[in-house]
DNA sequence: CCAATGTTTCTGTGAATACAGAAATGACAC
DNA sequence: GTGTCATTTCTGTATTCACAGAAACATTGG
């Protein structure tokens, strides 16, 4: 395992930081930066090395990684230790992200909203008014959980092509200015 | 501003928790989903008393969330205190916040990662698999962007009419299973 | 069964973030 | 101006989160 490029490092180090902004541990992304543009599996202390973090750190990371399902282990011939790679595919990366945000968050978000709504039906002190916002909340989820049931399914390839039909997808639908 | 039901408060902790995984400060998620439900604008005290935050907090929260557009300041009448509301339609809402995120972290994450894919193509450090790596990646964020940018052009009708196509849309651009 | 090697869990420390309260600033009304 | 009320900025503290290093726990080979 050679030592990271400058270009290499700032790729890692940007994803880290991406990582934080949308809520996943900077540690966690630079280790999956680091997978995804490693050309061979890397057992955990190649990425102590590589990242300058603590072993123990690594193996948490790489639990969450797993957790995560984009990065999976792998044993490789002739070495007993555990190796690790990263998905590859990315189409195939943030869709399977998406599955696990969608289980964790939007699920659970449209539960609690589902029985808010029911319980405000009930009662007296919720206004009318914050029923009817949170209805809204709850049709939007709905909606877009549906859609995404279906598209989750279409192979990639259907996927870019939907992507890249840009505005003539409006006409093919047949939905006006 | 009487007090929150039951039912209120459990949606905005939700709301407020859900923030902190999409890495949004929990009291500024929270300040948002009491306007979001409010069916008048509050002003900064009203916060204070119904979140149970201080005041600096609020200020500077509302500061953030009209940073991100989706709330507004309103004056009342007769009354000469700042008065606060949030963006009421749930598409405009996420398209709002979607924007937003684009131009904070996507763009820039795009940005660098041509840089890196230049240099890396001078230099000799970074391998080649890892270069091809970073140019997957540049084409995913390049496809969703522009696909993105014709949607989010769209009146909300449209969107949900192609949101709830489901399938029927694969058939329309013709692509198999 | 023991040694060697790899992995996970535990514990304390450090850093970042969030926050309250105070102080400062600004905006009217009189 | 001066007093009153609203808002923002500043400062210190507390809470949360991230992390290193140590200890405990597996696993495999001899």
């Amino acid at each position: 395992m050679k030592k990271l490029s400058p270009v290499e490092q700032r790729f890692i180090l940007h994803w880290g930081e991406m990582g934080t902004r949308w809520g996943i541990n900077r540690t966690v992304a630079q280790i999956h930066a680091l997978l995804f543009i490693s050309p061979k599996p890397l057992h955990a202390e190649d990425i102590c090395t590589a990242l300058d973090v603590a072993r123990s750190n690594v193996s948490n990371s790489l639990k969450e990684l797993q957790g995560w399902g984009i990065v999976r282990l792998i044993h490789v011939l002739d070495d007993k230790r555990d190796h690790f790679e990263s998905l590859k595919d990315v189409w195939e990366l943030f869709r399977t992200v998406l599955n696990e945000r969608k289980k964790r968050e939007i699920d659970p978000t449209l539960a609690v909203l589902r029985e808010c709504i029911a319980e405000a039906d009930r009662d007296e002190a919720t206004s009318e008014y914050a029923e009817t916002r949170m209805r809204d909340l709850a049709d939007f989820f709905e909606v877009t959980n549906a859609w995404y049931a279906q598209i989750s399914r279409w192979p990639t390839s259907a996927v870019t092509k939907l992507l890249t039909l840009g505005d003539k997808a409006r006409k093919l639908i047949g939905v006006g200015e």
